[in-house]
DNA sequence: CTTTTTTTGTGAAAGGTTTCACAACTGGCA
DNA sequence: TGCCAGTTGTGAAACCTTTCACAAAAAAAG
């Protein structure tokens, strides 16, 4: 953690690394080399060793470095080597998706509150949370000391609770509605657009691009 | 369409642009200039005129872009002028949500078929598609004419099921499972990783990166 | 204990993307 | 008709990211 500005492309590898750290220490590896995790993320030896090189010297020169302890440095670095407290608002059908997916409780998130405008869905129940009605917002949020906000309303609706979510407090926010958000400087917002990756590949396939590409720009 | 290989980043913008431009017809804009376009993205006015200039002259020195042209030019370019048939495999919370996701198909997507292998879903009645079992898979995406895949099933079997899919002649998958699949070199694949996402909202509040930053590498 | 093998960590080079800056062109107006 | 304001299209510059290549260090082999 010294002077640096590192990039968006890197935070997404230790994500790959960290999941690859993961299988291994699942098949019982000590340690691994830079070549054997580039492979397991398709990825090349010297960026997984670039990428490990801004936070520091994690490695061992002839073995490699070792499993559980670079998971537990990558983790931290990631900030999920603790739990988030999470709430989810808008309650349809990507929203009651997400509260089932198990890899986000595995990754520390904590899905702890839901919210929904809808009357009907008001005070209904899943996976053992009881859904909120809206009017309630800020009270909630800052009792359940909630930092991360997922937000899958429709995009009609999108900026108005953005701007009540921001006006709580909250500093990080993750958006499934396929619209520009306007957020504070100091406000996190990433927005998942699936549509764009279908025109990705329909793009890929009128222009029969020579080398396929997975992962989004790392 | 010369020479050039076209960057990831450029293909994404030109999904935004596409999205600015139907909002401009919807508010009857005849022409945009660059930096109303780029405003509404944000992104930079030199940046919409290089991405565009990639492709084609587009614009009117002195007017700006015609909106409803630009947006036409877009798609083509992007190949969603037309309807790509897409089956999906695996109805199940995150499948079923994205059988109701209407942005897919207001972008010409028509999802077709659904496939899962559960005995209690096949037959089963989802926005008017019937589930299917795996077994007819090879038969019904040949005589649906099925151009494009989702995948929506537990990590465990993706790559059985994608090697399946990839033996019937597909060759563009979009694949939700958070894991690495080996595809050959002429099929496109593209992976959606949510928990990537949190992952980086996570690094960013523990980080306090001096600014924000939505969308992924553009 | 010495040599060989392996593999990291990292400057430097190469490659790629974004931004700059301005000539060239258009439309409108006098 | 000539001039002005506006805006594109695009080389060149600046910036950023990836790859290369190798010295340094450690482990393994002899
Ligand atoms: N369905 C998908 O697979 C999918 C995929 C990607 C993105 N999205 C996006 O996610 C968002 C939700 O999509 P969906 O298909 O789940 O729609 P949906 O209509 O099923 O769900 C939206 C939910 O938000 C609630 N809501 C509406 N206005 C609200 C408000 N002001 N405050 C609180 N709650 C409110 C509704 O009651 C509803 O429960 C949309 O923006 C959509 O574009 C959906
Ligand atoms: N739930 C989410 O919000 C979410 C978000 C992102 C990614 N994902 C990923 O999407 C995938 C599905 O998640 P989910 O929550 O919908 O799980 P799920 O268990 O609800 O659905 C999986 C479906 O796949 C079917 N299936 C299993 N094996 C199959 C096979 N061999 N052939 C055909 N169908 C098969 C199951 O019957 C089930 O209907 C997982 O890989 C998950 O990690 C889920």
């Amino acid at each position: 953690m010294r002077d640096r500005r590192i990039s968006e492309s890197t935070i997404h590898r230790l994500s790959h690394y960290y999941r690859a750290l993961t299988a291994l220490e699942r098949e019982h590896f000590d340690t691994v080399s830079s070549r054997e995790l580039a492979n397991r993320e398709e990825l090349t030896p010297a960026q997984v060793r670039k990428d490990l090189s801004f936070f520091g010297s994690f490695g061992t020169r002839g073995l490699g470095y070792p499993v559980k302890e670079l998971k537990e440095k990558i983790a931290r670095i990631l900030g999920i080597d603790r739990v988030w407290n999470v709430a989810l608002i808008g309650v349809g059908n990507i929203g009651s998706a997400l509260v089932s997916y198990k890899e986000f409780a595995r990754q520390g998130f904590n899905i702890k509150l839901l919210f929904d405008s809808d009357q009907r869905k008001i005070g209904s129940n899943h996976k053992g949370i009881t859904v909120l009605g809206m009017d309630d917002l800020e009270r909630q949020l800052n009792e359940n000391k909630i930092e991360l906000v997922i937000l899958a309303v429709p995009a009609s609706s999108a900026q108005v609770i953005v701007d009540h979510v921001v006006n709580c407090g909250i500093k990080a926010i993750l958006n499934f509605a396929p619209i520009k958000l306007a957020v504070p400087d100091d406000v996190f917002l990433r927005t998942e657009n699936m549509a764009m990756e279908l025109e990705y590949l329909s793009f890929s396939l009128v222009n029969n691009l020579p080398r396929r590409s997975d992962r989004k720009k790392t």
